[in-house]
RNA sequence: CGGGGUGUAGCGCAGCCUGGUAGCGCAUCUGGUUUGGGACCAGAGGGCCGGGGGUUCGAAUCCCUCCACCCCGACCA
């Protein structure tokens, strides 16, 4: 994509809603544009990245044998009385009527709605485990919506949803997405930490939430030191079991007189939560009559667990834990592109035409390439692509005429001096 | 929902206390000079000062009211 045609409102001020780094780079990016509190339009450069992460949660689910699927945002209400939450969801529940005077909402969740496809679809055990997930859009009516898309009304959320005949087949299938979840967050670079967390509204007694650590994160996260460099490791090396033996809690959970460790092996630090995983067995399979014969011809509900990321919440998350006081620091793997093409001699024929091969070079090997070939000054450019963010900036200008550009990376801010030949093998 | 704050040009802000018909920086447009870390000169455009109501000869400024957004707290991917 070349710049001088990309729509890329970048801003150089701060703007005086945001409070926290990823939401004032957000909007300072031109990722986002607010709509109304806890709204927001993904422009071009957020909307790619929101792709990326969509696209890595969907793989993941399919790797570990979910099936998409795709519901609506709009539910009838009845769902929510039969299943006995109408009452006790509260005001967080976005609730209206249609032209018929119906009761509708929009959904926060959808352990209803996907019982209600369950229970009309499967009948025999012979058809379990089955897992369905959607990535879907969710409207919360916070209390207080803040941080841009960390806490947004309207969100963009993964929500698994996993059937089963008995409970340890079920809990089979919990530490299946645990396992899944563990992999899902590697990939996009970021280390997220399993602890044991409040099942909330959701129900159930057995969750864990994955939190990425960053200082604005909303929990309180205490964990046994060990988890640490266990989750920086490989995931082909981690033992599991190890894992999940350690001690790891989210805010009211934790509680210092009955902390089984002791203090010299606890670490305190704040997360923000992307990532939770429930069992409840047969709250909503009961409520909603999802019964299913076993093998000795009884009738008995399946067993639930459910599992959400939250997958515009992890772009704001990604960047409070990559970020410099330059800008946005991407991961690659959820980058909006990966390299970042700056003709720095935008008046020099030379520079141009060898800007412009490497643009078509990248292009016709597919690497993602945001080329800036605008009218600008150098600096000005500059400070643009840090602030965007993006893994790697290729620099054509003063070498240009003997064929040399300059690679940096954004991270560590290394630079070498190649030629322009060698380019494509170091990408 | 309780407490606090802010609404003035696209963005960031001043002006309000002490009423006299709106200003600064950035951005934008035109022309020229520039181009290796957010360039410079000259010129230009852009505002029912959040909405409504009042007080006054006169309101961005004072009073009432509504709305929006932000921050702190209780709930959540």
């Amino acid at each position: 994509m070349r710049l001088s045609r990309y729509f890329l409102p970048t801003s150089k001020e701060i703007p005086s809603e945001a409070t926290i780094p990823s939401h004032q780079l957000m909007l300072r990016a031109g990722m986002i544009a607010q709509a109304g509190s806890g709204i927001y339009t993904w422009l071009p450069l957020g909307l790619r990245v929101l792709k990326k992460i969509e696209e890595i949660v969907r793989q993941e689910q399919n790797r570990f044998g979910a099936q998409e699927v795709l519901m609506p945002t709009i539910q009838p209400m009845d769902l929510w009385k039969e299943s006995g939450r109408y009452g006790c969801y509260g005001e967080e529940l976005l609730a209206f009527t249609d032209r018929h005077n119906r009761e509708m909402c929009y959904s926060p969740t959808n352990e209803e709605m996907i019982t209600d496809v369950f229970r009309r679809y499967v009948k025999s055990y012979k058809d379990l485990p089955i897992s369905l997930y959607q990535i879907q859009w969710k409207f919360r009516d916070e209390i207080r919506p803040r941080f841009g898309v960390m806490r947004g009304r309207e969100f963009l959320m993964k929500d698994n949803y996993s059937f089963d005949l008995d409970k340890e087949s079920a809990i089979r299938s919990y530490q299946n997405m645990y396992q899944c979840y563990l992999r899902t967050f590697n990939r996009m670079g970021l280390v997220a930490i399993p602890v044991k967390a409040d099942p909330g509204a959701i129900g159930g007694n057995m969750s864990q939430e994955f939190n990425i650590i960053a200082e604005t994160g909303e929990n309180e996260l205490y964990y046994h030191k060990d988890i640490e460099t266990m989750r920086t490791q490989s995931l082909d090396s981690i033992d599991l079991e190890k894992l999940q033996g350690l001690y790891a809690a989210s805010g009211e959970m934790h509680d210092p007189a009955t902390c089984p460790i002791h203090e010299k092996n606890l670490v305190v630090k704040r997360g923000i939560e992307v990532g939770h995983i429930f069992y409840f067995g047969t709250k909503y399979t009961r409520s909603l009559n999802a019964l299913v014969n076993g093998p000795d011809g009884s009738l008995v509900p399946a067993e639930m667990g459910s599992y959400g990321i939250g997958v515009s919440r992890l772009v704001a998350a990604a960047i409070e834990a990559n970020f410099d006081d330059r800008g946005i620091i991407w991961p690659e793997s959820i980058a909006p592109y990966k390299v970042g093409l700056i003709l720095a001699k935008s008046k020099d024929g030379v520079a141009i035409k060898l800007a412009n091969d490497i643009y078509a070079q990248l292009q016709e090997n597919n690497i993602e390439v945001l080329y800036d070939d605008r009218n600008a000054s150098t600096g000005y450019k500059f400070a643009d692509m840090d602030l965007i963010g993006l893994p790697w900036q290729v620099i054509v200008g003063k070498n240009a005429a003997s064929g040399y550009v300059e690679l940096k990376n954004r991270k560590s801010g290394e630079l070498y001096q190649i030629h322009s030949e060698e380019l494509l093998g170091k990408l």
